[in-house]
RNA sequence: GCGAUAUUGGUGAAGUGGUUAACACGCUGGUUUGUGGCACCAGUAUGCAUCGGUUCGAUCCCGAUAUAUCGCC
């Protein structure tokens, strides 16, 4: 089998819904954590369970890089080698193109990406066909197409020839892949331009997907900005397939774009932000570098059902943080990952009881105090 | 008691007769959105042991004092 989405109930655009995979049933909106190297970063798959993880990720371009998805392959698969009895979903190795060819015109060509290689420096290559092949071999239950992730801002000329390059991508990508267990998803580009975004997602969805994505945000744009890309898209979206928001896990945005009808996302900030001293609180966020917490002996958050929260003051949390201990980062991994997969819980609630919009605002009004 | 050397921020220290005293760590804030790297950015000594002197101008030169270290009686 390769995914089913079924929506529940809408309440306005946002939906409740349901995602059957190989490795059970999930409810959306959800957020999946990130685990780029085949490891949510200093979480064992039994906390990440204890949190509530559904989804995770892991990333094509890295895995490729080291240890090589044929090693993956001999292990019997990304699920047995990384212990994870949940779905994974494996990004492209599209956003690479973002971060590593710093130079667009030159590196990016109609057969791919040339990167080169974090760890030695030797000249790679991506292609679309790649991508998908690694990915088959991975066996992660959801492949993304490769893509072309801009920057912000381009010009409407780039973008354009951008969009229509990533649906030629995709297109390759799809005539390539060849797991029967493993469902594909397309991605919407066109950045800010409003036909671009329709362009790219009617064209996108002719492709016929098992789920669509909504890439290029969070790139630099405003909030105003980014809200607006995901509208542009999500209206020509099939109802009954699964919309991925890519990358977007700050927890307003999160709010804002579940009411726009998004059902899953996925972000790094809240294991980046933890390895940094920062978490999540209703309250906003909080640096535990701050001073003001050497001598706080509460929980990060008094209410909080996590590990973290159940069993460490804050002073503790702050002198692991300070100091540089490893637990600090992962308790505040536990806690962030915590604190936004119950915001998406309490998010299911309320599209179930038709106060998404009542909800929203009060949680945005007591995070923004 | 005599002599030598030293004394620069919270710490380790660089430095120069002439605008805002380098750098590092620490400290205080901030940033982080499909994780290249896990880090990045900003602020942080109105003062160079103290008191005098020379000089247009002294943290830098001179003297005294204090303290520290080393050596000698």
């Amino acid at each position: 089998m390769k995914i089913e989405y079924k929506l529940i109930k809408n309440d306005n655009k946002a939906r409740l819904g349901k995602l059957k995979t190989n490795y059970g049933e999930y409810d959306t909106p959800m957020f999946m954590p990130v685990g780029t190297r085949a490891t949510v970063k200093s979480l064992s798959p039994d906390e990440l369970y204890e949190v509530g993880s559904g989804i995770a990720l892991a990333n094509t371009y890295h895995l490729w890089l080291r240890p090589g998805e044929d090693t993956i392959k001999k292990a019997g698969g990304l699920h047995k080698f990384m212990n994870y009895k949940r779905p994974i979903l494996t990004d492209s190795g599209g956003f690479q193109v973002f971060s590593l060819a710093k130079n667009k015109e030159k590196d990016i060509t109609e057969e791919g990406v040339h990167f080169k290689s974090h760890l030695d420096g030797s000249n790679l290559l991506l292609t679309p066909e790649k991508s998908i092949e690694i990915q088959n071999k991975l066996d992660s239950d959801i492949a993304m197409s490769f893509d072309e992730c801009p920057p912000y801002p381009v010009s409407y000329e780039y973008m354009k020839k951008s969009v229509e390059r990533t649906l030629r991508w995709a297109k390759r990508g799809k005539d390539v892949h060849n797991n029967p267990n493993q469902a594909l998803f397309g991605i919407v580009q066109g950045g800010e331009f409003t036909d671009l975004r329709e362009y790219s997602c009617k064209e996108t969805v002719k492709i016929d997907f098992d789920g669509y994505s909504i890439g290029g945000t969070s790139v630099g744009e405003s909030k105003e900005v980014m809200y607006k890309m995901i509208d542009d898209g999500i209206r020509y979206l099939p109802v009954d397939k699964v919309r991925y928001l890519m990358g977007v896990g700050d927890p307003i945005d999160i709010l804002e774009a579940v009411e726009r009808g998004i059902d899953i996302f996925d972000c790094v900030l809240p294991t980046r932000i933890a390895r940094h001293g920062q978490a999540f609180t209703r309250n906003g966020k909080i640096n535990l570098n701050n001073a003001r917490f050497k001598e706080d002996f509460t929980p990060v958050e008094e209410e909080c059902d996590c590990y973290a929260c159940r069993n460490f003051t804050k002073g503790y949390i702050r002198h692991l943080i300070t100091t540089k201990e490893t637990l600090g980062g992962r308790l505040l991994s536990i806690h962030n990952i915590r604190f936004l997969i119950k915001l998406t819980e309490e998010i299911r609630e309320a599209i179930k009881d038709d106060i998404f919009l009542e909800y929203k605002e009060q949680f945005i009004n007591k995070y923004s105090k």
